[in-house]
DNA sequence: CGAGAGGTTGAGGACCATCAACGCCAGTGG
DNA sequence: CCACTGGCGTTGATGGTCCTCAACCTCTCG
């Protein structure tokens, strides 16, 4: 059985005890940003195992810690975490959050050190691939090393377009910009692109978009209040009708 | 003789018309971005001249386009560009200023496709190596493939420090870390930290920095107007006894 | 000289940060 | 069961930072 195709359940996996938090909500190893990269080792028979090991992250657990070595590449399994780069001043910039697919630990391939963090905003699970095994696979598979570079050059896509969000664009905008954008991605993975868990705080928000908490707050309750989501504890609902897209270049 | 290793002039190259412009400026090919790239090809014989080639981008040209399929990977050689993300509306976000020694164009590797454009401030030089070159080596030369990746992850953790910037820094302390990130870059290849050009417009500046021009050209006459650096039509002299550090992160 | 691009400087105001108070909810312990 | 507590979210008042609009200056180039 090709456990990197078949769409793999948690009960899959020693599991010391099965969290709710992280059920019914994992990707499928097809829809994840790593599956070209565990896909053709699933050719190579009796690499599998050795390379693509699990691992559970607590809500508020670190995945990695920011200036560790890069030991591994890690891909989201189930859960939701944030990437962080911590200031000297206490305070720090959310590079990303990341779903259910997503790759984390990419920009360590700059220094061989974390530059960024990973933690854990609710109990999660990842998919870890150590990095020497990454490195001897992509050698001896040519398409694995153009993934590996297709996948760091996508982040780093990714990364200049929060900056020109950043510099180009009002509070609110930058508030819809986030919500469309959480939005497209859970749709690209199969879930409701409408409604959907935000398990973030306000000030997390803030800090990703350059805003305060209480900026964040009064934007989201003006677009509640126009009707155009709709927010509950956790989590958030577009409205059909939603002219969050008008609004977020306007 | 081994033009990669040896820093050549640019007057080893066929020139139509050499340019003042873009002479003394040049880097060493040892100091290049692509340097580790470059060099393991001079060992195999025969690929050198086929790979590298040079071309010259006048003042105000395109290198590449936004939009435009990935054909090559690039370092400047010499000159000042900027590499830049056009807004649908006519504005843009500029990604970096790209100095000697830089590489460019490796965002690409993300979809095969320039998400930005990259436009030359003054005359310039570039190396450029074919894309299809570089993924052939790629897989060759286990360690060029490497190298590849450290490029493009050093290029996502500095857009991640910039992004960082931009949230977390007030207009002024983003206009000294500006100043003094350019610095430390002449420094690192080798020409003065204290005194260079400042080829961009303020608007420029400003793009950069998520700032109107107006305010970048407020926060620099301040800054010496406190004796802190010296401004003169297209560079700046940092003063040694330069507060600006200090200013950078307050 | 005139025209135009880029830079500087000023006045006024929008936007968002700051500071502060309060509400809601979950968890805790009496 | 209920008060207490602390974390998080909301909302209001106020002020600072930076944007906007505008005038003027300098330099370059035809």
């Amino acid at each position: 059985m090709d456990i990197s195709i078949v769409p793999s359940t948690i009960e899959a996996i020693p599991a010391p005890a099965a969290k709710p938090a992280a059920r019914g909500r994992q990707v499928a190893c097809t829809a994840c940003a790593m599956h070209p990269l565990c896909y053709p080792l699933s050719a190579a028979e009796g690499w599998l195992n050795a390379v693509q090991t699990r691992r559970r992250v607590a809500k508020g657990e670190r995945l990695f810690r920011a200036g560790a070595v890069q030991s591994s590449l890690f891909a989201v399994r189930a859960g939701f975490l944030k990437a962080c780069a911590p200031g000297p001043d206490g305070g720090r910039f959310i590079v990303r959050f990341l779903l259910p697919g997503d790759a984390a630990g990419l920009d360590a391939f700059a220094q061989g050190v974390h530059p960024t963090e990973a933690i854990a905003l609710e109990d999660s699970q990842v998919c870890e691939i150590p990095r020497h095994r990454a490195e001897i696979l992509a050698e001896g598979i040519p398409t694995l090393g153009a993934q590996l570079r297709k996948l760091i050059g996508t982040e780093l896509a990714r990364s200049q377009e929060h900056s020109a969000l950043l510099t180009r664009h009002s509070a609110s905008e930058r508030v819809a910009r986030f919500l469309l954008d959480l939005s497209k991605r859970w749709e690209e993975r199969g879930y409701s692109k409408s409604a959907f868990r935000l398990p973030m705080r306000r000030q997390e928000i803030g800090e990703h978009l350059g805003l305060t908490m209480e900026t964040v707050s009064r934007i989201l309750s003006d677009f509640q209040s126009r009707g155009w989501i709709k927010l509950s504890r956790g989590s958030v609902e577009i409205l059909p009708e939603a002219k969050l897209a008008e609004a977020s270049h306007a």
